[in-house]
DNA sequence: GTGAACGTTTGACTTGCATCAATTTGGACG
DNA sequence: CGTCCAAATTGATGCAAGTCAAACGTTCAC
């Protein structure tokens, strides 16, 4: 399907067609006007495809792009100067990977595709030379980094106020409403990273995050076998995420 | 001295002077030609004096300006739905205020004097406009907003992977080298929040902070009186932060 | 197919920090 | 100057989650 759109158009291989993508009302074309789609389809950049496990780009590199995920899933994460990782996010399709790196210098953190990816890259000078030009991407462009951080704060919030089930319970429902958002089921989906990512991600242990899933199942919550995961009831996990701001309402 | 300067250049009450301005080269003026600063003093306005405890802005108000701190010193923090309050950033002289409600619906989070507080302010509508016709401002823009999602990683993982003396260390670090930015003393300051705002920040109970300060003080890293802080011993709380990512290394 | 390497799960034990409770300090104000 | 209330400290106790250890599943190379 793709592969025929490619046929009939013939683009450059380097270039990306925005036009055709499926996509496009997720990522940066859905700011901008159709006429003005030529000009961010001049400064894409068609990626390849990364293997699962491939670094995308390197934390301490010089920053050149910022990238948006196409297809397959990336995770974002900093390397501290001992050697520990934080994992600091996870991009599914129409997300952008990179907005903590515009400040120029270098990349502030590594993302690393969680399966077979692919992406189209946004040189950060020739995005900024184009939002100069184009004030409804510049308004979407400030948008989005407000957004970033703004989960950055609300990851901040879980992880220091909530327990390990809250937290994996958040996490669920965003990925829930995620693949919601690209038209799959929001119940009904395979988690794209390890459980140790997770942990990782969330500030707990490995085992934890197996015993919190283990016990969801037991409570009826999820279906969880290996990556697989069936959320059973919803309104149970949103209560769990919200539980905790109650005062202590027992039971 | 402030004063004199007012009466001597007599500008209008509402428009800010960058050009007097002991901070321009912290805040947004640093980024832009001598000669442009003109259109930055267009846009901006000089905000009215907020005493101990009042705020800037609220959570879900609507959002129509970014603030910079002239002096004193400002807390922001995002409020649940249940009530419970998270700190999310600490905000000195010179440092700019509310880069993640650039959204441009509403406040993402409250922000509150913590002292007695000037800010300028500056219309989120104009100052993208402005951000558009220059090109060092605008990069200075996606710089800074990359720099506080940046924060917000390192604060994450800090919440995530850290002991409670670490945090602590890393907070006093942090505002020892932000008062050396400002030439002020990097050993010898006076906190601006209360012991109950570090605890929320940092993701720890009052207690706890409080504790971890009389340890501090009794192993000769710091004197603390109150909110008269004096950093006896740099190295060591160094050493303390980046204690934890070295393996299992005793003693 | 077989083994090696890795990811996941489960159990037993330990611990850092929260919680509860009580006291002390300090600033605001009549 | 004493009163009042909020902020800070100190001590005693309990628990959620980390750590250690071992078994089990899955993937992949050869």
């Amino acid at each position: 399907m793709a592969q025929a759109i490619r046929f009939r158009q013939a683009p450059s291989p380097l270039k990306a067609s925005c036009q055709e993508c499926s996509l496009s009302n997720l990522c940066l074309p859905l700011a901008i006007q159709d006429n003005d789609l030529d000009s961010l389809e001049d400064i894409v950049q068609q990626g390849r495809m990364y293997n699962r496990g491939e670094h995308i780009f390197d934390q301490s590199t010089p920053s050149r792009s910022c990238f948006a995920v196409k297809s397959g899933s990336v995770k974002t994460s900093i390397i501290t100067e001992g050697g520990e990782e934080q994992v600091t996010g996870f991009f599914m399709p129409g997300e952008l990977v990179g907005l903590d790196s515009m400040s120029g210098e270098s990349y502030a953190c590594t993302a690393k595709a969680l399966e077979r990816t692919s992406v189209c890259e946004f040189p950060i000078d020739k995005l900024e030379e184009l939002t100069g030009k184009l004030p409804d991407l510049q308004h979407h462009m400030y948008r989005l980094m407000s957004q970033e951080i703004q989960n950055s704060h609300q990851l901040a919030m879980l992880l220091s106020k909530n327990t390990a089930e809250e937290r994996i319970a958040a996490l669920l429902l965003s990925l829930s409403s995620r693949f919601q958002r690209r038209r799959m089921s929001p119940t009904n989906f395979s988690l794209p990273m390890a459980r140790n990512d997770i942990a990782n991600f969330l500030g707990l242990a490995v085992e934890t995050v197996s015993r919190v899933f283990t016990r969801f199942q037991n409570q009826g919550i999820i279906r969880a076998r290996g990556r697989e995961v069936e959320l059973l009831d919803v309104e149970a996990l949103q209560l769990v995420t919200r539980e905790f701001s109650r005062q202590n309402c027992q039971q």
